[in-house]
DNA sequence: GTCTATACTGAGATAGAC
DNA sequence: GTCTATCTCAGTATAGAC
């Protein structure tokens, strides 16, 4: 685990302070107030606000595949393991309400900034679309486990923005429970053509 | 129809430069370069920059209200109606790419921001929300009518994001037919289900 | 490694001439 | 109505003491 070092102070405080009020929002000042450090010194940690875009936007992408390998230790079954996805909306839905998705929103800020770390910050996006692919390619739905993988990732982020912009907590809880019901159809299907073959 | 003043100019091109390129990252100098002005101009139209953000939000609440007016004079039926919204991906799937959804985006951002238009910002969804409700109704689905206007609202703004994540127009197509292959069973449902009574 | 002081820039906003 | 000139301020970034 990444020690406690005024460098990861910054990153753990910026990357938050971006997640809450986006990139180009967040001042130095925001960040020295948060890591308690003066503006002067983020310089000898980093050589620019961008260098910080680009840790925080690593840090993500390191803590996501580590999240996902602990989907996949933790549950054996496919379905289980892309219900632990659907399941992440439920457990940040708090944030989520207030803040949108942190992917999300920092691919849509990016994009409009025309950031040069916009690639970098899609990445997660491609994370979590290449997993969920996986998954549903051992659940027997090879041929359309891309569309499936981008249906649901495509979902959660329209849950994620209807749910910041109507601060709408229960809306979320309703459509997981509708994208389980879903999951679940298609862990059916994927049975039932199992069979016939 | 909105005469050509000075007004209007900078309203239309505001709102397209917010949305390319964010509120926040627009200046009043990228607005001035578009309409051929001087900075010091805006402030005989505009007491602010939240001035000018005002004035955009009020013209796209005007449009999006005559574009729903049209579309219900356009078709008899609810669920064409329900279409015409859908295809809006389809006819913007171009602007959608390269900078999201108008009205997710700018909701988006304006969160992040805590600003205070904000609320006026999501009166935008409101409207899709409360015209597709009254489809969806008038479609024989009084008892879900809002749940299903706030699905389709929600995953059309995942579309949306991913669509400008991934660059991605041909997804934009074969989600859109699968919307289109959902209304329809919806419709049909309803159908069944009056029927029966 | 961390600080203070300071340079530099671009932003929003104002005053007043035309 | 539109302009130029100017103000103020916050932001990023640098230099150099400690």
């Amino acid at each position: 685990m990444s020690r406690r070092t005024t460098r990861n102070n910054i990153v753990e405080a910026a990357g938050e302070l971006f997640y809450r009020q986006g990139f180009e929002h967040t001042s130095f000042s925001d960040i020295a107030d948060a890591v308690h450090i003066s503006r002067g010194n983020f310089y000898y940690h980093f050589k620019s606000k961008d260098d910080i875009l680009d840790a925080v936007i690593n840090e993500r992408l390191a803590d996501t595949r580590k999240m996902l390998k602990d989907w996949e230790a933790e549950s054996e079954q496919p379905a289980d393991r892309i219900a632990s996805f659907i399941n992440i909306l439920i457990a940040n839905r708090a944030d989520i309400k207030r803040f949108g998705c942190p992917v999300g929103t920092l691919s849509t800020e990016l994009a409009k900034l025309n950031h040069a770390s916009r690639t970098e910050a899609n990445q997660l996006f491609t994370l979590f679309r290449t997993w969920l692919r996986r998954q549903f390619t051992l659940l027997g739905r090879k041929a359309d486990a891309d569309q499936l993988a981008m249906y649901l990732l495509a979902r959660s982020q329209g849950i994620a923005t209807l749910a910041n912009a109507f601060h709408d907590e229960k809306f979320i809880r309703r459509e997981v429970r509708q994208m389980c019901d879903w999951l679940n159809t298609c862990a059916q299907e994927a049975a039932h053509n199992a069979k016939e073959i």
